[in-house]
DNA sequence: AATATTTATCGTAATATTGCAATATTAAAT
DNA sequence: ATTTAATATTGCAATATTACGATAAATATT
C-alpha cells in the first residue's frame, strides 16, 4: 500500500504521468524557464538563480534529468545543463492531441 | 523542512506545478483520456475502468477538481464528471509556449 | 602537492501522496 | 419510512517527496 501501482495502466499513461511529475513542483518549473531564457546553463548559475540550497537544487536537477527533459555535459569542473527537446516535445504533443479530441468531441455533456 | 517552498517562487510557476501534479498520476491520465473518449460520463462508469478501489478513484476525482481539471454535476443520485477546458488549455498553451522558446532560441548549447 | 571551486551524494527530519477498509451521506426506488 | 444504489469522507498504513547540513568526489588553480 502507498505506492502507485503504475503496473495496471499503459506504458504511455505511465510516461505522461512520469513527465508531468518531473514539472510538478515549481523549483523545476523555474530551471526550466531559466534554461529557456539563458545561453549560459552553468549548474552553479542556476543554484544561484533559485531561492534553495545547493544540494535541493541538485536532486531537482537530478529529477530532471532522469525523466529526460534536460542534459548535462561536464565544462571543466563546472556541469553545463540544458533542455532535452524530445521529452519535452513529447509533453506539448500530448497536451495538442488532448485539446484536439476534446474540440473534435464536442460534446462535453456536463 | 519537507514542505514545497511555494511562496519563492511566481504565482504563474506556482499555477504550472500545481496543474502538472493534478496529472501527474497514471490513474488521473487514464481518468482524463476516459472522459475524453466518452460520452457517459458517470462516476462509477470511471470506477469501473479503472484497476482502483471506488475511495481511491474518489479522491483521485477530487484532486482533478480541485485542480480545475475537471467539474462534476449531480445528475439524480450519481454524479457526471467531465473536463473542464480552462485548465486544460492553460496546460497546453504552456508548454506550446516552452517549445515556441526554444525554437527561437534555437542555441543549446550542449 | 595543497588549496579552492564546483557539483553530487548521504543521511535524516518534515511533509505529502497513495491506497483501501470502514463508514457516512445523499438521493432513488420500493 | 425502509431499503437500495452511488459517491464522499475518515482513518490509517505504506511509501514518496522535499529540503538541507555534512561530506565526498572531481577538476582547476596556485
Amino acid at each position: 500500500m502507498g505506492a502507485t501501482k503504475t503496473e495496471h495502466f499503459t506504458d504511455k499513461q505511465n510516461e505522461i504521468a512520469t513527465l508531468a511529475k518531473a514539472i510538478a513542483h515549481p523549483a523545476r518549473i523555474a530551471i526550466m524557464e531559466y534554461l529557456l531564457k539563458t545561453d549560459n546553463c552553468i549548474c552553479g548559475d542556476i543554484v544561484n538563480e533559485l531561492p534553495l540550497a545547493q544540494p535541493t537544487v541538485s536532486q531537482h536537477l537530478k529529477e530532471l534529468k532522469n525523466a529526460g527533459l534536460i542534459k548535462g555535459n561536464i565544462e571543466g569542473n563546472a556541469i553545463c545543463y540544458c533542455i532535452d527537446e524530445v521529452a519535452l516535445k513529447k509533453l506539448q504533443t500530448y497536451f495538442v492531441s488532448l485539446f484536439t479530441k476534446l474540440e473534435i468531441k464536442n460534446s462535453n455533456c456536463c
